[in-house]
DNA sequence: ATGGGGACATAAACTGGGCTTATGAGCGAG
DNA sequence: CTCGCTCATAAGCCCAGTTTATGTCCCCAT
């Protein structure tokens, strides 16, 4: 039941890749051109730099850097390393400005209250575009259901905030930003993974499966689009557990599209099309009626329609 | 002209964002709800993991985990950063399948031979899946051009390969796997960035733009589209220098649709649609006439196709 | 030709973060 | 009431990564 495990002992991701310092000198090194730059630039010595790029290969067993008496320039293994790489430190560099944000509880020039699938999958995103525009606006961020989202925004703890659902929470206005939709994901496995022909939604409403909690965003938009009839196979409390639950092959679950995108692309889940149910919903962005968002929260606005 | 650069000094990303190690503990924490637990599966002992993910809610200033004489949960922020760690994590597997075949050039199970914008984007997902499913086999992977693709394979050096392009290399049967597209982006504050209407293909052809050299593969496809008479603005040897050239506002630049989606959803660049030329390209599966992959190879094939 | 200045490499010494072992203190179940 | 699980604390060790101080190579300008 425990996800496959790779080889574990003294070998575990850690010790297999480098850690972050050593990725971003690599891709200040790929900038610049030089080893030497690349140390002033993230405030190391040259020699540290060296010594830090020679271990990184010998760990990876690939030469990444060409050296040369006027500069140093990536080899083509490097270059295919350094754009993964990228990824790795584009994806701390979201982790980084979301846990600012949580951090930030005061004195924040911007309050973003969000749902908890915005906040998971897009707010770093927007956060990130939001800072390469204002650098020096410190946002703060809080993370509830729409009804939590509402009171903070009425109570003026918050300056703008994000929801996802069917209905707008009294005293708000709104503006929709982007759509989601609930898909039927299974395991590979699955028998329903070979069907030819879309699901019926009365088969789906007949079926237990891989659910939230109720009271949760998403099932309420299930139980809404299959008129209350969503059968639990299992009720789970975090959308990560339904999905560890499904890619372990425990039946179909229903989930934001969003949320498995990944999971898609990698066939550990595969989509189920459905006939005769509507599982879209709007992503909102709200704020108090009349209070028209200003400043940094018009900006992060018009940063996330598009 | 550099990337915008967020406060240096002793503050870099690696300052900021627990290491690799750290956040794998973290996922397993979630996971297994006990620190004990998560310190065995990692490999090191309870007190060691008990004051890293204490130095880590020192470090983001935020609590992550409610402790209890029975196990530990996660708390509401602990949940969000757990998962942002997650993306994080996989980023750095990705990093980690890729680098691991990059070395075993040699007695590997199964030899790839790719495209560099199949190499960079797709293949270390593919390779993950396969792992998942084949743990054992041991992978390489070589990156270079569709001819040195056709060459390995002739010459008994891939199992199995993977081109973008017009054409099929004479000599090899091919299987299309997946469509890409080649699209016209600019920077936000680009004027094409607020047309209404799509551009016509003789107004692009006519506008000097930010291109990979002759002889690439985007390239090719871009001057079979418009007839040979792409102009050149910039000619710039890698994607990524592409990407940061037309970020900074150079100029409109022409690139596969892979390597721009994180800069589109982040609004960093945006997409301008294009009238009257087919941009489309194939990305094809290759093999040497007659020989169909079997075993690993087989394997591999069947998950990229989806 | 010759010296200057850039690049990277090497060596030795320091530092500190993270590890282990050993122990203590809550809480629940048998 | 004691065992077994949890987590916390304390003391000491160790090594990775750092700095400072050199050395070597190459190009270019004088």
């Amino acid at each position: 039941m425990s996800e496959p495990q790779q080889r574990q002992g003294p070998g575990s991701l850690a010790h297999r890749v480098p850690d972050l310092g050593a990725l971003e000198l690599l891709l200040a090194v790929a900038r610049l051109g030089s080893l030497g730059a690349a140390a002033r630039e993230v405030g190391i010595t040259q020699p540290a730099a060296s010594s830090r790029i020679r271990s990184m290969e010998r760990q990876l067993g690939v030469a990444l850097v060409d050296r040369s008496p006027r500069g140093s320039r990536l080899t083509d293994a490097g270059a295919l390393v350094t754009d993964w790489a990228r990824r790795v430190v584009e994806a701390a560099e979201a982790f980084d400005v979301g846990a600012q944000a949580l951090r930030d509880r005061r004195d924040s020039r911007l309050r973003v209250a969000a749902s908890m699938t915005i906040a998971e999958y897009l707010l770093p995103g927007w956060l990130l575009a939001l800072r390469a525009e204002r650098p020096d606006t410190a946002v703060s961020l809080l993370a509830g259901n729409s009804a939590a989202v509402a009171e903070r925004l009425l109570a003026d703890e918050a300056d703008l905030g994000f929801v996802e659902g069917l209905t707008v929470p009294p005293g708000l206005d709104s503006a929709v930003i982007a759509h989601d939709r609930l898909i039927v994901v299974t395991a590979p496995a699955h028998p329903w993974a070979r069907r030819r022909r879309p699901l019926a939604s009365a088969e789906l409403a007949a079926t237990p499966l891989i659910l939230r909690e109720r009271g949760s965003g998403t099932r309420q938009v299930l139980d809404a689009a299959l008129g209350g009839l969503a059968r639990p196979l299992i009720e789970l409390s975090s959308t990560t557990a339904v999905k560890a639950s499904a890619v372990s092959g425990a039946g179909p679950a229903v989930l934001s599209e969003l949320a498995v995108r990944e999971e898609l692309s990698l066939r550990r889940l595969v989509s189920i099309p459905v006939d005769g149910v509507s599982l879209a919903r709007a992503l909102r962005a709200v704020w108090p009626t009349g209070h028209r968002p200003t400043g940094p929260a018009r900006e992060l606005l018009s940063l996330t329609r598009g």
